[in-house]
DNA sequence: TTGACTACCATAATAACCCATGATATCCCA
DNA sequence: TGGGATATCATGGGTTATTATGGTAGTCAA
């Protein structure tokens, strides 16, 4: 499981350490890191090969013609494979910096199954609008209790 | 589960002892300890490996844009597995140091599932704001029982 | 040869690891 | 039940390993 957030350096030739927490979990589950533009955000996510091939999966499971079969398509051409060089750096695609916009700085931001990168600014916007929804609605303990519920029932 | 109180000093290097009974309960249960920013309160939450992997499958089942997912996922990223020295204690990451705003003393306060560490003044402000409500209120009788019928749920 | 890429080395800061100690708690047997 | 022996706990400090990051030499292709 991907968890922390840290800050790290983008080089000049686009290199960037991925935090020793990620690699360790990587490494015990034996698993490939993968890089891929989210669908959701103006970020780059990265998850374990594992997963992806259930994304590979899923498309299967889908209409050949429907659009979720096609931006799930999308998203496999523009996933990287990722090699580390012997300080655990990787070499960040092109593709992937300019569409996360970043620059000299990235934030890695692990959130279990997988991990955000983020420009510092976009990351700010992230944290600034969870805090702003912790605020206003408060923590999502009801969610968590029913969701609770409902996996015990499932098990039966 | 995690009961008692303890008062324990926070060294130069950060480090901190967690109680003994906390670390034979992780034990016992052959589980990772997790530290993460708490959602309710100005001090850091304390739990298993196994609880916030539950937190984490909540979130592949909640709309990725929805208010909840963001809290969740900020809460991922605000948390951080601990590895324990041969003393039994662990670094506190400086960003739940500040958050919690810990100096040199962390008072320990076990709540079944999970711990919270507070600052002594913090601690000591929560700790009289519940007299305060117990003297009004009364013992909280509703709120016990309603508890116990979610643990029944949960054990079936 | 030039330029881009890749695989290694270098280093300062930090974290992990190990051993030590005084204080408290637990045990055990007379 | 008393009280000394023993284990465990919280804490201190020093040594080694790891991390993030900068740099350099080698490789391959045009």
């Amino acid at each position: 499981m991907f968890l922390s957030t840290s800050h790290n350096k983008i080089d000049l030739k686009f290199r960037v350490s991925i935090p020793a927490s990620y690699r360790l979990n990587l490494e015990k589950e034996g698993e490939q890191l993968i890089l891929f533009k989210s669908l959701q955000f103006k970020c780059i996510e990265g998850t374990t090969s594992y997963r992806m091939q259930r994304y590979i999966d899923a498309i299967d499971e889908l209409d050949a013609l429907s659009d979720e079969a096609f931006v799930l398509r999308m998203m496999m051409a523009d996933s990287f494979e990722m090699k580390f060089d012997s300080g655990g750096r990787v070499i960040i695609p092109e593709t992937l910096i300019d569409f996360a916009q970043l620059t000299d700085k990235a934030v890695f931001m692990g959130v279990g199954e997988s991990f955000y990168i983020w420009s510092p600014s976009e990351y700010k916007n992230q944290y600034n609008h969870s805090q702003k929804v912790l605020k206003e609605k408060g923590p999502p303990k009801l969610i968590l209790s029913k969701k609770k519920i409902l996996k015990d029932i499932d098990n039966d």
